[in-house]
DNA sequence: CTCAATCGTTTGTCTCACTAACGGTTCTGC
DNA sequence: GCAGAACCGTTAGTGAGACAAACGATTGAG
């Protein structure tokens, strides 16, 4: 066999595509999300995590406990998406949900100790990932991408 | 209700996003990619076509016919996805499908002519949909995203 | 001539974005 | 206070996309 390895078919190494794809933006976000999307989820796979588990970790940590509806919308996952991510969450003990005494329409979901704990260990292990799939971007090339991004996602803000 | 329109629930106007998820580029990159996506899937399903359509008519206008392991590789869809795909474009008469007499394993694809003709409608339409997705960001900035994106997808060939 | 590789195809898996509907709860208008 | 609207969590399901595995047919190499 020509090719041993299990080498996932990088992007670099195959025949050229049609110059009509190779320079449609949209063609390009999706390719470079699917690869960057991939590496993201196999290395949190690796510690028994997905992308939605630190999206919801990450929202408790900076906003306190909250609703699941309020986490949908901080987080953009569907409220219907939400139930197993919480579920999973609370499996592994690292949110506690629990109904809502002054609205029992809702719940009331907290971060606990070792859910802050894991988040840590996230933020790092995404540092690393991050770092990885922007490897063939200069610092200076990644905070101008970072910035086309924002805009593109959130719009012109004031901050913009 | 607050909202009658049926408005996509657009980027700009939810909740503030924890900092973290906010300014971390696979994020953004998920989500912008989401949203182009989804965009140009809308469109292109106005004129009965997939993304996956307009790479395979693409393919073969640049390099001309093409067995099916080749257009595989060309556009990265996989050889198993390919065989519905060029059911659906056979199906319209926009390519031709016949076996190679020099290779009967293979496949002979060819573009059509109404297969070229509709591969300039879904040029003109695309054009459109780029524009409206990339509307956030100045011309030079959009250029800049594409050499970014470039870079990041393709690696640093000789001509990056 | 045998064995490995290639090609098209079928089938299936997993994830993701998204819709629809349901029972329970709260809020509002009357 | 009471009926109906709006909201909440939950379940179930859809459709697409990325990808793996295997099979029959064909071709190429030793």
């Amino acid at each position: 066999m020509s090719d041993s390895g299990s080498e996932p078919t990088r992007a670099a190494d195959r025949p050229a595509a049609p110059a009509r794809l190779r320079n449609l933006p949209t063609r390009l976000l999706s390719l470079a999300a699917i690869h960057s999307d991939r590496r993201v989820n196999e290395e949190l796979a690796r510690v028994d995590a997905r992308k939605w588990h630190y999206a919801v970790l990450a929202a408790l940590d900076e906003a306190g406990p909250a609703s699941q509806a309020e986490l949908s919308s901080r987080t953009r996952i569907y409220r219907s998406d939400l139930v197993a991510v919480l579920n999973e969450l609370a499996d592994r003990e690292l949110v506690d949900r629990a109904p809502d005494p002054a609205d029992r329409r809702r719940n009331v979901v907290t971060l606990t100790g070792p859910g802050r704990r894991q988040l840590r260990k996230l933020d790092g292990l995404l540092a690393d990932v991050e770092d990885e799939v922007l490897a063939p971007l200069t610092p200076p090339e990644r905070e101008e991408l970072t910035r086309l991004l924002t805009t593109l996602v959130y719009g012109r803000g004031r901050n913009g």
